[in-house]
DNA sequence: GAAAAAAGTTCCAAAATACAGAACTGTGTT
DNA sequence: AACACAGTTCTGTATTTTGGAACTTTTTTC
């Protein structure tokens, strides 16, 4: 790849103001080794662009408004089907099970897109239905990852009814659960929703940390153990770290600590 | 001004995959009017950043995830945002509603951030979003103590769009609401941008008597009443005085005298 | 408050870079 | 299977960018 030395300056200039707002001339031809007139040239015009913000009192640059433009086109340019089309193809075709995508709107858990298994049995489809949220993979590796208020606001509305005899329907222990599922950064369906379906499912973030999808792959205990199942969590963690990733989500280092902030 | 080239190509570039997400190297040969081995060059260099993002299925771009970086970095630049950060979560508390801070940028109200209400049922953030001037809370509490020149720039650069019934769309009496909101340094918003949404707003003072920032309690009408809501007034009004004292405003004998001078 | 130092701004010839067309490769369609 | 269309690579040429020097403005120092 032959870099384009303007656009390498360009971000050059935009990651060093990033991390040093309100940063003077001078500094920047110190720290970034471009002549003054150069970096004069390039620093008026992306204030012209609107890139860059002058304060005329401190003669200081900062990052511009322009780029908070830019940054919400992209936010709202996200759909997550069509952001996550070429993920789950990918997983259908690794585990010849079938995947679901579920997203997290107005505290629903809502099947959006699948990729049916080879095997497949059923004739029904499940997008644009609801999953319950303490029962299935990819409702619980949503929810989670909810705030304490959110969780304890959706379990009062929704009473946890036992579809098998594997359902959690204790509120303590599904609290667990969520626990040991944001610990494992996947969700397991032990035959919860219906009995000889399991699944595994993992979170998907967005920019700002916020759990709002979920992808899982899904099998019957005819054909499938939950530990072969499990042998293919590295698979969709990587899966849904790309998909993360591409939302703009940056991995902290204390994984789970983001819940107490927000 | 002599325009950097390579500069007005990147952004003209990032305006249009802007405007129009998903776009094809063929597409932007043709109306951009570059060459395709140049756009070719440009665009996967601009992958190369984040700052396109390319699907490999259909060959399309779009905005990168980079983007999203810078543009929360200038929302985070702005230290009104640290400086607010207890206040409106003291404010959230109290009154259990969604409260916003805003900030006057470059002409323009930005929502720089929030606390949401527990009750709160949309799954969006307006952090980033721009405020309309003349139908939001924050936008007319900081709108109504500018000087006249920046109201009238304003007011001729955007149009009163009626976003509902009750939006104002009268240049008039957009300015004598500005005097009320002067007198009673809050302003309301009477369902102006939304139907359903009402919210009381007060305005920050920096040190030059500035008015750069706003604070606003949001709520629903199915719930609460703009009598109720006013009962928030003095709260809200505290919160705002202290913050704008921290900043180093000093309070005049004459409220508004200092619009004359500025 | 004057002088000096530092930072910011302008200019232009030299040099480095980006450009465009052509040729080539890959992909999808009829 | 062949065709058309979209994407990719290459290279000499021409345009753009560069940075030193000179100049102006701002800030600091005495």
């Amino acid at each position: 790849m032959v870099n384009i030395k303007s656009y390498d300056k360009l971000f050059q200039i935009l990651d060093y103001v990033k991390t040093n707002p309100n940063v003077k001339l001078q500094t920047l031809v110190e720290d970034l080794c471009m002549s003054k007139s150069t970096l004069h040239r390039i620093v008026m015009e992306l204030v012209d662009y609107g890139v860059l913000l002058r304060d005329g009192r401190s003669r200081t640059y900062r990052l511009g408004p322009k780029l908070i433009d830019y940054g919400t086109a992209v936010i709202e340019s996200f759909d997550i089907r069509h952001e996550c089309a070429e993920a789950i193809s990918e997983l259908n075709r690794i585990t010849l099970e079938t995947v679901h995508l579920a997203t997290f709107v107005d505290q629903k858990i809502l099947y959006v897109d699948k990729r049916e298994s080879p095997h497949n049995i059923r004739m029904y489809s499940m997008i644009g239905k609801e999953a319950p949220f303490y029962c299935t993979g990819v409702g619980k590796a949503i929810m989670a990852f909810q705030n304490i208020e959110t969780i304890e606001s959706v379990l009062k509305k929704r009473p946890l009814v036992a579809y098998t005899e594997h359902t959690i329907v204790d509120a303590g222990r599904l609290k667990q659960e969520f626990e040991t599922i944001r610990r494992e950064k996947v969700a397991f369906d032990r035959e919860e929703h219906e009995s000889g379906i399991i699944c595994i499912a993992s979170p998907i973030f967005n920019h700002m940390g916020e759990v709002f999808a979920s992808i899982s792959v899904t099998s019957i205990t005819q054909r499938m153990s939950l530990a072969r199942l499990e042998s293919y969590k590295s698979v969709l963690i990587t899966s849904t770290e790309t998909i993360s990733k591409n939302l703009g989500y940056k991995v902290t280092a204390e994984d789970c600590g983001f819940l107490n902030e927000v």
